[in-house]
DNA sequence: ACACCTTCGTTCGAATTTGAACAACAGGAG
DNA sequence: CTCCTGTTGTTCAAATTCGAACGAAGGTGT
């Protein structure tokens, strides 16, 4: 028998996506931080909250629920609005129905940095990785990642 | 005109592909980061610095191209290969051609570790990743990272 | 031999991240 | 109401990360 307890090891292909995937996540990371830093004095984290922020209704949203969506922890999380705040991008507001609930909120110095800073981030996005791939491409990876994520989140939850 | 400065905003396919991208390599990560530190009390960066030494030839790399394989920063190289050294897992040699030079050698020990916890990384990898794809989407995902990576790598280094 | 520029790995301080522990509260079962 | 369990956000210490600066050495051209 080949396997006695062998792992099913991987084969040239899934190695090849396996390593693709880390190699490009790690290089995309360190020139979007770079960029980023350089152009606006922000980490990619930062602008990642500023954004989710800038998407929610009424540009606020608990700190649990934009830990999730940033897929980080609460401490950290914790940390890096705190930070925000003292650069006047974000403020904090307690929750009327839950007094335990924290929203961070856009303030309008917020909403003004995103706006100066998401056409240099996009415009790296799409230069690093958008416009490299195909029409056909784009649609294979956005298919395959929602699911990888969507699994990855209702696994985790629980 | 439609564009007087107006950057290319991503549209709904390009969104999800570069979301899905950034949502789930942070949940992989998250989860590879437990699985190994649960069962093996390694790092997944530390895992991948004796991944990249045990398919060296002679088990040993220079701490430079090491740092480039693993899409690090030089000094935080320094920091991981000291902690592996103290469990005994890497070693240090002097380089004969140059003295500055610094070979990261992975010793018996360090071997021994690497056998035992690959069978349940690659496994997770697997049950995340790799079967949750089709095989096409497998071969497109490394097609597209690969090209991506590439890219990256050149565009960095001069 | 000399000056010049690059490369090598480390050190340093600052920033960030994490998980565990915590206090305060919410929500239900009884 | 009261106990019990789960949630919420923060704090804390420890671990990790990064970039800049550094000393030392390689390599090249003159």
């Amino acid at each position: 028998m080949s396997s006695l307890n062998e792992p099913r090891w991987l084969d040239q292909d899934e190695m090849a996506a396996w390593r693709g995937f880390v190699v490009a996540s790690n290089l995309l990371n360190r020139r979007l931080e770079r960029q980023l830093k350089d152009d606006s004095g922000l980490s990619h984290q930062q602008y990642e909250i500023l954004v989710h922020l800038s998407a929610a209704p009424g540009d606020s949203l608990r700190m649990t629920e934009l830990a999730d969506k940033l897929v980080t922890s609460k401490s950290g999380l914790t940390y890096q609005v705190t930070q925000l705040e003292r650069m006047g991008l974000v403020a904090r507001r307690s929750c009327p129905s839950d007094v335990r609930g924290v929203f961070a909120e856009l303030t309008d110095q917020g909403r003004e940095m995103i706006r100066r800073a998401a056409p240099g981030h996009v415009a790296l996005v799409r230069e690093l990785l958008i416009d490299v791939l195909t029409r056909e491409q784009l649609a294979v990876l956005a298919e395959a990642l929602g699911t990888v994520s969507a699994r990855l989140r209702q696994d985790d939850t629980p």
